[in-house]
DNA sequence: AGTTAATTCAAACGTTTGTTTGAAACACAC
DNA sequence: GTGTGTTTCAAACAAACGTTTGAATTAACT
């Protein structure tokens, strides 16, 4: 039995409890107590509730980002000179943010559900988090994804690219009322089927008219 | 000068102020303070502050959903015995929610921001009133999906439709982060721009392969 | 004008919130 | 063991929360 140290114990609870309830509705009493911790234990690791939910926050998403951009790379290793098949492209960007959102030995399903959330949340310490780590990896995969989608206008790439953002939120995010809707149809927890279905529904979008 | 009346002060200052601050984060003495209103007055009017929410929702809700479905039953008008074509079934189911969304007088990008939170806060009357209404409209609209896209498994139907919800919230809740991204290129206060965009994306996704 | 119902108001209720405090328990150097 | 720095703990803090109360005010009707 592996003993996990109070600090992660506090950042499992956390994430946990934040995407349940929200940043606000998640009460360090309430994350404590399922952390079997102390409540002074928080800003003694961790400074303030905030700095907690950032805390929470980098531990999922610099190894999810890092993860996109090897995969793209490795796409583009493969192709040599040629360019990248779009295919390739959409699923270096989707594919790992799926399996991490369907990965529950790294609490996956739930940190999503807290992303989720948190993109429409306007604290600005967290936006700005978000936005610098979004601008990452969109400098990485805009010149790769404009050579594969040659003929579209800036304007319709953009609006494709947060057309796309929204999908694959909403996927990562809402992983259940699916298999509601759909009748039992749809399956979330086939992860890679998922994977290929919004791929190839994002590149018919993308490449569109 | 028109006077508005308590009840409705209250629901514009509660919508303005759960859209930005979440339902928790939003308290009764901003939302009376923000309105002119006396603390009391919620519960005198509403009861509890999950009922102000429920009201603050079915607000805009119920006529955008009626909208939604005499636009659709406009276009089965137009075509006379032939089906719909997909342009304007999905128009029909978007471009109510984008215009609303875009309409200041109606309040309505702050409703879409709190439409997008709301989605995803896991309180068991909210999520039941989302999914009562989201089931109202796809009763209406599957007939005319199904028959505009004859050759789609049943579920890559569903899982679509699904990516087609996340576009479009996440189109709505977040009008300006586009903006931002692409550097001005993008123009969201270009509603009747913005859902062509939408439209033709989701018909290229919807018709993929 | 007088009676009744609807509405508004200031004040207080008991909880719960994030944060602070200072002492106790622990780990590990020498 | 003694001393030093780190970590945990129970207890308390003031502030903010949703909700309740009962009296004051307004509106409507006879």
């Amino acid at each position: 039995m592996v003993k996990h140290s109070t600090k992660d114990r506090i950042l499992d609870a956390s994430e946990v409890l934040f995407a349940r309830d929200g940043s606000r509705g998640a009460s360090l009493r309430a994350i404590t107590q399922r952390a079997k911790v102390n409540l002074a234990a928080v800003h003694y690791h961790f400074g303030r509730k905030d700095l907690l939910l950032e805390a929470v926050l980098a531990r999922r998403l610099l190894p999810l980002n890092a993860e996109r951009i090897r995969s793209l790379e490795a796409y583009q290793q493969k192709a040599g000179r040629k360019k990248v098949r779009l295919e390739n492209v959409i699923e270096a960007m989707v594919g790992p943010a799926l399996r991490l959102s369907r990965d529950e030995t790294k609490g996956g399903r739930i940190f999503m559900r807290l992303l989720g959330r948190l993109v429409l949340e306007p604290d600005a310490r967290v936006q700005k988090l978000l936005t610098v780590q979004f601008e990452t990896v969109l400098k990485k995969f805009e010149p790769a994804l404009k050579a594969a989608l040659p003929n579209l206008e800036p304007q319709d790439f953009f609006w494709r690219l947060h057309f796309l953002v929204g999908s694959m939120a909403h996927t990562m995010a809402d992983s259940e009322r699916i298999r509601l809707i759909s009748g039992g149809i749809c399956d979330p927890d086939d992860t890679e089927g998922t994977i290929q279905c919004l791929v190839t529904f994002l590149c018919g979008g993308l490449r569109a008219k």
